[in-house]
DNA sequence: TAATTTTTGTTAGCCTAGCTAAGTGACTTC
DNA sequence: GAAGTCACTTAGCTAGGCTAACAAAAATTA
């Protein structure tokens, strides 16, 4: 059920960025510059796959590179303004596509899921703690961010 | 949310097959022999798509592939022995993975989820009404089936 | 201090999942 | 029976993953 309803909201929103694109540009917007490493730690992927989402986003102007100062080996990425809006945009059009989805059930139904809310964070913190990077950020949610 | 646990779900189990091709699969077991258009449809991706991914499932023998004895143009697709004791398999370890998850939450929250199942499946229902090929199972999935 | 090892990235080369555009052959329809 | 439509496949592109191999900087250790 859960793979259905990320098909869905994915395929109704987000057609310009990727899922990995949107969630890195999420972790630069939300959190500030970071390194490669720990991006590819976030996402779970390997650096090398780091490098070519970062240079995808990079081309479409969502972010910049540069070296760290206090580092000569590591990158600090950054979003840019573009991003910024970008990424504000992207996720104001997601929560209303999924607000207007929730309107439409009963307010029972809507109960239902905001009563199952927590208990589904604390799944998901579960499986976050088996995790070796677990750095993670089990993004608060109370009421339905669509996120 | 969802895309988190999506992604953890998905992490855990169904490391040997993609997603997609759990999806096909599991269709072919549920539902028995299915044209390479209806698969496209079901899976919404364009049919040159449908074509690689059955491909590979064939290479992986999971699947054979077959004209339609009742229309040349087409081709039956049909799952192989093999591929539905894999697929029992694989629903099985997801099964238990996330079985294993809710175990550890309270009565209480469990609870909560369970009630919050039928608008979630609802809440499903609407995004396919939209949909154009709207032929797909809303998979009927009371208690707490892992798909 | 110098040599060695570890860390941080990148490049190269491979696979899978999507797509569109352009074919081919088999049914339908007029 | 000619024209059109339908079910696929092939070719060629983009994106997201991976491993292996390498370079350069930083940290350790001799």
């Amino acid at each position: 059920m859960v793979f259905r309803l990320y098909y869905l909201v994915r395929r109704e929103s987000a057609q310009l960025l990727t899922l990995t694109q949107g969630s890195v540009l999420s972790e630069l917007v939300g959190r500030g510059p970071s390194r490669m490493s720990r991006l590819s730690r976030l996402e779970r992927v390997r650096m090398p796959s780091m490098t070519d989402v970062v240079r995808r986003l990079e081309r479409l102007g969502m972010v910049t590179r540069r070296p760290d100062p206090e580092d000569g080996r590591a990158v600090l990425v950054e979003a840019t303004p573009e991003g910024e809006r970008f990424y504000a945009e992207m996720i104001a059009g997601r929560e209303a596509e999924l607000r207007a989805r929730l309107d439409r059930l009963d307010p029972a139904e809507r109960a239902a899921i905001d009563a199952a809310l927590p208990a589904l964070t604390k799944l998901i913190a579960d499986f976050h703690r088996d995790d070796p990077a677990a750095e993670l950020a089990v993004t608060s949610e109370g009421g339905t961010d669509p996120r």
